[in-house]
Parts: C-alpha cells; sequence; structure tokens
DNA sequence: GATAACCTTCCACTATACTAGAATGTTGAG
DNA sequence: CTCAACATTCTAGTATAGTGGAAGGTTATC
C-alpha cells in the first residue's frame, strides 16, 4: 500500500513515517516500479506501536528500544519490563510532584479571600516562592 | 551579587539566566559600574521559582504566566482566585491523563514475566489496537 | 493524452529549551 | 601591577520531534 494509506490506517502522517524511516527508527519499506514506499500490514502495525508508544510517553530512543526488542523475540522480556517500570516511576514522580503543587495552589486559593479587595494572599505567598515546596 | 551568585543560589545556569532574560522572561536586573548583572535576594527567588515550575514541567510560557500573577500586584484577588483555581484544574487534568499513562503501563508490567523469557506482553500489547484503560 | 491526486527528494523552517565558545572587559587578591 | 577568575555580548550549535513547501515524477480516471 502506498504511504498515504499507511498514515491513514496508522494514524501517522506520511511526513512522519518518511522521518521516522530518516532516522533509522524503522525499515525502508519495498518500493513500486515508480518508486513508491510499498508498505505491507506488518508495517502498519510497526507504525501504530510507535505511535501508542509516543502516546504513553516515551521518547523516540526509547521506542527505538522497544522495537528492538519486539523484532529480536529472543530478548529477555527483564529489558522491557525494566524499562517499562523505570518509565512509570518517572510518571509517578511527576504526579506526585503535580499533586504538591495542586496542594499549594488549593491552599493558597483557600486563603485567599476572591472578593475584589487586592490584599490577596495568593500573590503574597507565590513571592515567597522557596517556601512553596513540600506538600 | 553577581550572576554566578545568582546562579550558585538558585540553581539555574548563568548561561540559562542570561537566556531567561533575553526572552524576557525574568526582568533586567541593575547593572554595577562595570556593567556586570547586579542581583538582589528576590531574584534569586524569582529564578527559584523558575526552576521549580520547569523542574514540574511547566513550558516557560506557563512559567511566564505564574510570574505574571506575582508581579501584578494590583489585580483584584478574585482574579487571583480564577487564576488560581483554573490552574489546579489544568494540574488535576494533567494528573490524570499521567495515572491514566501509568496505570496502562502496570497493567502491561505485571503481565510480563520480566525474566529470560522471550515472551513479553508489553510488546504484544504495545503492537495490539487502543486499549488505553481508564483509571 | 490530459488532468488531478498522490508520490518523490531535498532543503528549510518551527518550537522548545538551552549550551558552547570566541573575543573582550572587570574585579579582587597577592 | 599583574593575573586569574569572572563578567560581557554575540553567534552558533545541540537535542527532540517533527512540519512546510518547492520542483518534479507516477498513477488512475475521463
Amino acid at each position: 500500500m502506498n504511504i498515504g494509506v499507511a498514515a491513514e490506517k496508522s494514524g501517522v502522517p506520511a511526513k512522519t513515517i518518511r522521518y521516522y524511516e530518516s532516522i533509522g527508527l524503522i525499515a525502508e519499506p519495498g518500493r513500486t516500479e515508480g518508486g513508491y514506499r510499498d508498505y505491507a500490514e506488518n508495517d502498519v502495525a510497526i507504525l501504530r506501536f510507535v505511535q501508542r508508544a509516543r502516546g504513553l510517553g516515551f521518547p523516540l530512543k526509547d521506542v527505538a528500544a522497544l522495537l528492538g526488542w519486539w523484532h529480536d523475540r529472543g530478548r529477555a522480556s527483564a529489558q522491557v519490563k525494566e524499562l517499562t517500570l523505570s518509565h512509570i516511576t518517572e510518571i509517578e514522580r511527576r504526579i506526585d510532584e503535580l499533586r504538591a503543587v495542586r496542594r499549594t495552589l488549593l491552599d493558597l486559593a483557600h486563603k485567599c479571600h476572591g472578593d475584589e479587595r487586592p490584599d490577596c494572599p495568593i500573590i503574597d505567598d507565590l513571592a515567597a516562592a522557596e517556601r512553596v515546596s513540600g506538600d
């Protein structure tokens, strides 16, 4: 199938498919007589894989690693699990930090009158930014 | 204090401080006779605030908005409260998103043996169709 | 055989966020 | 007074992840 069809099926724009090929993330597909890239269903599956992994926040170099493991099925699943778990750890760190900020902002919002008076503690507390840390 | 001292105190590299100034994120500080940037404690507080917000993944334009509230002391507290609450909503949205991703990855990781066996469901599931579970 | 839709390559550009280095000026300690 | 350490501006480069558009070739349809 042509790149446009593969793009539509996979959800990855044609430009991006060529880009992925250019950086060696995906293999060069076969070509038609006229020089058009010719994709198979399996290529679409790979593109969807990339799309999904990207959507989960894996950077392209991690996606490349995952693809490598996918292609090399003899590889230990321990590596995949490790990469996944480290990614989860990173996500959890981010969630915790966001929660700390949320808590701080909520505390500040509660202390703010919310009326027309200009003396809002949110401003004052933000000004002491170095104290905003912690939960 | 010189930029080097401000850099050390805030944890923001001198190069980055100048960069922040160049894009208008932070104000131009005063200068010494010799033309050196001269920072006050408050500037360090601002830099720490920026550092913290960046560490939380806020893009610079969001950091600029946060700094905006800080500087705009004349704003009615109702508006500040509103901004704060809308920011909290945004943070909660991001937390939810990250939690969904985390849940998906955890599901995958639990199904993966993590041993020497080559059959890792993480790879298989990433290859499969959309199946992003909720939280 | 014309015409539109789709493809090709290649170069350049976007956006975000810095980081490096060159050439040169300033400051503080010995 | 010298000299290292630090500062200045400026240009340019890095890294990530693409996107846009020109110039031209291919394919399907009428």
